[in-house]
This record gives structure tokens, C-alpha cells and sequence, in this order.
DNA sequence: GTCTATACTAGGATAGAC
DNA sequence: GTCTATCCTAGTATAGAC
């Protein structure tokens, strides 16, 4: 990793667990091993750096995506492993960024912070909402002719509702003590498939929700 | 409204739109027409005007959902109340803070920022979480007792999993661009019921989402 | 209860040497 | 590419008069 790699990576990690305003370049600094100033060489302000962290930030979340589901072709497959790898991917931030379980770290959170603060942020974002809506409608369109899922339903609007769905559940999972993430994604699978699924399949069956972890891309 | 809740009302209306660093206390001190060091006669410092904000916040969520869901007694329309009363007010939020639509703003949002930051916050959101998981969950008992809802369902996991599906709307409707909430929010009624309702019930209509404004205090 | 004046600090950013 | 030194501003907070 090159000063530049790092000052990126250390940032990001900072503006994850204390946001913009609360991350000092001086400790950016440290952490890289750097004097402050030196930052500057690399980049031209703060805003930029964080520009960057968005950006890297949202492309190693699009890799785990891709690689979560990547050569699967069953609907509920992709559906269930898309779902399954946001939430893991921010249910392991924390770890990632090195601080142990206390607060529920949310990309989509800093996200909607960048954007509110820089709106320039917003092709990027709807960007990696286009490709999650993307993939979604896609696995549903498929799903749909291979009567796996029920084709009353519009493919846009489920997309719209499924990645709804995944930003509350972590958002709540940050917000309300009382609510275990663990505990409530069986059941939103299981709903999920109740809704949507064709009782005319012939392999009904509801997923299982694996408690293993899914390979998150390692270089935090 | 005297001073002191001068105060608080501009400070709620900026943390809203800034955030909490990005709020500083000349502007409030402006916007009521008194000079910054008089704000120190009523508050020990910032973190308790944001304390006060959050829990004033807070109670005119839950005063905005009573009056919603007061008097209601259907289970179908005390959800539908709750749904529509939280997502309506965040709606507003931006008018009632007197800026015009530009961004989303959401409650929820800030209460996250405020219980990072401020740990002793907890009990409050918590309470607020509380309070919209139990009318839920009565409503829910209530009617998987009339059968409007299927017994099949767990109460506590079906409260989590519409709360999840109300933040994650209002959320996706703060950062994604090409989602708007009042084209889905039909289908998400709709989908609600076409999981829960009981078939059963004599009366299995689906609600229409009447997009009438919600009584909203008027504060602001 | 509100004012003026002022202390204090953190943090972003620049200049210029090496 | 990194360092030291320095600038500058914004913003919280306090002291004390009226």
C-alpha cells in the first residue's frame, strides 16, 4: 500500500465510526505515520480525500457483492445472497476498522452523509443503488420465468421494497438496542419468500439463513 | 415560546438540516435575536441543547403518530396510521424547517448521529423504538384476534420488520435519486397486506394510500 | 436575562526548506 | 515526498458589566 493507499484507508475508517466533521487529519496522519502537512501533497483538501473514501468504500462493497453472488443463476440464490452480503458487509465493519462490535457501523449512513454535504457525491451513489437495483430486478425478471417468484409482481417496485428492507434492518440495528439483527433475518427471509414466491414451484422451500461469514474483501 | 425554547426550536431545525457539528451556535443565537454568550445563561453547554432537541424531536414524533392513530380501533388502519404518520412527517420535516424540499431530511437519522456521539441518549431512542414496536404489536394481536392478520405471524418479529421497512423508505429516499417514496408507497401496502392479511377475513381489501396531509404540530 | 469583550483551542490549509 | 513552522478562522465557552 502505497502513502496514498493509506491515507485513503485510514480515513475511511475514521469517517465511518466518527463521521466527517469528527475526523481529524491530524489523526489521519499519525496513523499513516506522516506529518499533516505532508497530506496535502497528496491531496488537495479534505473534501477530496473524502470524495475518494466514498468512492473506494462504495467499490469494495460492490466486489462483495459481485462475489457473494457472482455465478449463481437461481433467483432466491441471488436475491438471498445480495441481501445476505450487504448486511454481513456492514454488520463487519466494525471489525473491519479495527474497533470492537460498539456502534452498529453503516456505509449507507456515511453515504447520506456525504451526500447531504457534498452533492456532487450523488452519481456515485445512485451509481451503487443502480447496480444493487440492477441486479435485484434482473434476479426477479429471471425468477419470474422460471416460476420461482409470482409475476404479479412489478420487478422495480420489489427491488425498491428489498433494498429498502436491508437499509432499515441495519439502520435499526444502530439505532434500537432491542433489536438483534440475528434474530429477525430468518423471519425476513422467510416473509420475503412468502410474499413473493410461486406456490406453483415446484421446490418451495424457504431458505435457510447460514450463519457463516461470507468472504469480505480483506484489506482492512 | 419563550427563550429557552427559542432556542430549542432553531437549534432542532439546524441539527436537522446541518447536522451537529456543522451547527453553530451564532447562527441559532441570530436566528432567535440574541447574542451568542446569552445562550449560556439557559444551556450548560451545546450536547445539552442537542439533548433537548432530540427529546423534543422525539415527542412530536410520538404526539404526531397519537393523534394519527387515536381512536382507530381496525388493525389495518392503526398500521396503515403509523406507516403513514412517520413517513409523512419526515416528508415534511424539510417544510416544517422551512427549507424547500432540497434533501430528505429524517428524524431517525439524526436521532443515529445523536446516540453516537452521545451515548446517554439511548434510553430516550430507545423509548421512542419502544413505543412504536408496542402499538404495533397490539394492533397485530388485535387483529390476528379478529382475523384481519394471520396467526401464522409473530408479532414482535412482524413490528421489527415494518419499522425496518418505514426507516429503510425513509432513508433510500434521503441518498437514492431515482426512489421516490410516493410511488412505492402504495406497492408497500399493498405487499404488507397481501403477506399478513388474513384470507380468511370477510373484508380483504387492500387499503388505498390517500395522499392527504396528516395532521403535523405545527410548531414550526 | 442579556450584553460586550475576550480567552482558548482545534483543525484545515499554505510556504518553503530539505 | 516529507518535514517544520506558521497562518487563519470558526466556534465553544467564560467573565463581568448593566
Amino acid at each position: 500500500m502505497n502513502t496514498r493507499e493509506k491515507i485513503i484507508d485510514s480515513s475511511l475508517k475514521n469517517f465511518l465510526i466518527f463521521g466527517y466533521e469528527n475526523t481529524s487529519l491530524l489523526k489521519v496522519a499519525e496513523e499513516v505515520g506522516i506529518k499533516k502537512a505532508s497530506i496535502y501533497y497528496h491531496f488537495r483538501n479534505k473534501e477530496e480525500i473524502f470524495h475518494e473514501s466514498i468512492r473506494y468504500l462504495i467499490s469494495t462493497i460492490k466486489n462483495t457483492i459481485e462475489d457473494s453472488v457472482g455465478g449463481k443463476s437461481n433467483a432466491k440464490t441471488i436475491i438471498h445472497s445480495l441481501m445476505n452480503s450487504i448486511i454481513e458487509f456492514n454488520f463487519h465493519l466494525s471489525h473491519m476498522a479495527g474497533i470492537e462490535k460498539s456502534h452498529f457501523l453503516s456505509a449507507s449512513r456515511l453515504m447520506e452523509y456525504g451526500l447531504r454535504e457534498f452533492p456532487d457525491l450523488k452519481k456515485d451513489v445512485d451509481n451503487y443503488y443502480d447496480y444493487i437495483k440492477n441486479t435485484l430486478m434482473d434476479a426477479i425478471h429471471s425468477g419470474q420465468k422460471n416460476k420461482e417468484i409470482k409475476k404479479e409482481f412489478n420487478a422495480e417496485m420489489l427491488a425498491f421494497e428489498i433494498i429498502s428492507k436491508i437499509e432499515g434492518f441495519c439502520l435499526l440495528s444502530s439505532s434500537y438496542s432491542k433489536f438483534n439483527i440475528n434474530i429477525v433475518r430468518q423471519s425476513m427471509y422467510d416473509n420475503l419468500w412468502k410474499l413473493i414466491g410461486d406456490e406453483n414451484s415446484g421446490k418451495r422451500g424457504f431458505f435457510k439463513y447460514k450463519a457463516k461469514s461470507i468472504p469480505i474483501s480483506t484489506r482492512w
